[in-house]
DNA sequence: CCAGTAACTTCCCTAAGGGAAGTCGTTGGG
DNA sequence: CCCAACGACTTCCCTTAGGGAAGTTACTGG
């Protein structure tokens, strides 16, 4: 099923896929993000096969979006902790929460909430403009062409 | 290459994976949220095969994300255009483009610029608390079981 | 010495992605 | 009037990635 490399191409939405566009990736990330870091771990929690979360760990620690450490020498032992780039990717998984929430969550409601530390309230994430502070969202901004296009 | 089901899973990372989460989808979708809406004009900017672009098409129409409507009966000839659901997944896409701009592009900078309609500057995202407006990152929340648990 | 555990790797099978070619309804040019 | 062209797909075949189960390695504790 030879994928097509979205890696080279002039685009940040393309080049993020690549890293993280498949459905795996971003559970796991979700997973280490909130404190399962060991393999077993994300197995059962998952349901993965075994293989197919090695391959993805392997990608995710070739990325540079998480790290490999032995918290262990006797007997060897590793665990999957997020690195800068990893714990920045993380703010996807808040917006897809976002979404995922408002349009696909049912009668019950959100199934997981998040509480801001600043405020200690339960809330949730909202765009807004770097320069202005003000709502920033698809339909505020024009695309034009950048540097490297 | 049975696919693991995601959407019944208690959490809105996999309920939202479920409808964008293999490569082409979001892809689909920036397309189209820049003006590219007709299947052939898809086909060509993506490099995709027909085979594929036609069931991811169909994907995100089921799921409510995309709208497939004729704009013209002799001879019959279809877009595709975003509906509120979609349209507001976008704002996902210009996290991507901010996460992808500052650790996947090169030398060469950001191939893509935004400019906020309000305040006319170039720009990116930042997320922010729905509560107390300031910022608020995957590293500034707490995680609580929902009613939806 | 044997069961148990963490962290994988190997094997096989099936189904999804890529590519090329074919289809269908219509229109415009020679 | 017939054939090429176009938009929008569908069908076919081939390769390969994902799922599942079983095997492996390196230890430890009883």
């Amino acid at each position: 099923m030879q994928r097509t490399r979205f890696g080279d191409m002039a685009c940040s939405i393309a080049r993020t896929l690549d890293i993280v566009g498949e459905p795996w990736s971003p559970l796991i990330l979700r997973d280490v993000y909130v404190g399962i870091t060991r393999f077993d771990e994300l197995q059962r929690d998952l349901g993965i096969s075994s293989k197919v979360l090695s391959e993805r760990l392997k990608g995710l620690v070739d990325n540079g979006v998480l790290e490999r450490r032995a918290y262990s020498q006797r007997p060897p032992r590793h665990e999957y902790t997020l690195t800068d780039k990893g714990r920045e990717l993380c703010d996807l998984l808040l917006v897809m929460v976002r979404w995922g929430d408002r349009w696909t969550a049912g009668e019950s409601g959100p199934p997981v909430l998040y509480r801001h530390h600043d405020c200690g309230q339960i809330s949730h994430v909202e765009l807004h403009c770097s320069v202005c502070d003000r709502l920033m969202r698809a339909t505020d901004v024009d695309v034009l062409p950048g540097p490297g296009a």
